[in-house]
DNA sequence: ATAAACTATAAAGCGCACTTCAAAGCAAGA
DNA sequence: TCTTGCTTTGAAGTGCGCTTTATAGTTTAT
């Protein structure tokens, strides 16, 4: 059983980040103590793990929340949680695809300025051309 | 030359939209006609969809801001360029290794739901124990 | 007895990246 | 002339994901 302060120390979220995810549906409602603190468990805790890999992946609150209320639905919405999974994955699939393109592009201007430093133009490049020279190829 | 309505429609911006980065200056003035309108050029164009690849890259629109003043300075803000782009790549491989974490995490879900949909268990699993399952190797 | 340390709640606030609104102007076509 | 369509501006509004604030309660140490 962990108090607030801990359960915040172990996931690395403050304790108003896990009391805005149990409001939000997010987290079942914890266990409180006699004086009304809440008792996170061990299981608490994964389930917190599992949002944070989510959140990881930019799913959104509400969505982690319907999945959430799938999950503790239990059995029968198997199929559902199944294809809310398989969008998850197509979502993270686009979003890594996204950032190699961005990645691959900011790669090829690191390139041009090692080579401009290297051997310095005599002659200031402009904005736009700068831009075009290693988005299509290093010719303005 | 492109109209307002135009460079929303090649960029797939709103007009809105444009006009608010070249307020908070990641773009140049845009040249009017004396109509006021704006005249984008294909510089402007190439300009933008720089903007396009740093925002992709979740780069802050601040950042944006800083680097393009660089930029627009010049010749002698080389080296401050280059760190930037240095930083920039450095985030974009985090965001990827973070994406990829969630992505085999999430594909691990996906495999584990497939298996409990072709074999049913007779028994419904907690929530804890459901990621437990295959976030720790199927054990529970 | 008092201060320090932890907790609780509801409500308001914040930073970001836009979007929407309201009021106005110009220009071409019916 | 009047409507339609495009544009302008500043200002206000929006949605997200928290954070901060204000107020209050309990327990432990000095």
């Amino acid at each position: 059983m962990y108090s607030a302060k801990e359960a915040a120390e172990i996931t690395g979220l403050s304790t108003a980040a896990l009391r805005y995810y149990e409001n939000e549906s997010l987290l079942p409602p914890i266990k409180r103590n006699d004086q009304r603190y809440r008792q996170y468990t061990d299981e608490d805790i994964e389930w917190i793990r599992m949002i944070q890999c989510m959140r990881m992946a930019n799913i959104p609150i509400q969505s982690i929340k319907e999945y959430v209320s799938l999950l503790i639905q239990g059995g029968k919405t198997l199929e559902q949680r199944y294809e809310m999974v398989q969008e998850h994955i197509e979502n993270i699939r686009g979003q890594i695809a996204n950032l190699q393109k961005a990645l691959t592009l900011t790669q090829s201007k690191l390139a041009f300025y090692e080579k401009i430093l290297k051997e310095p133009l005599h002659q200031d490049i402009t904005y736009a051309e700068e831009w075009k020279m290693f988005n299509h190829g290093g010719h303005v």
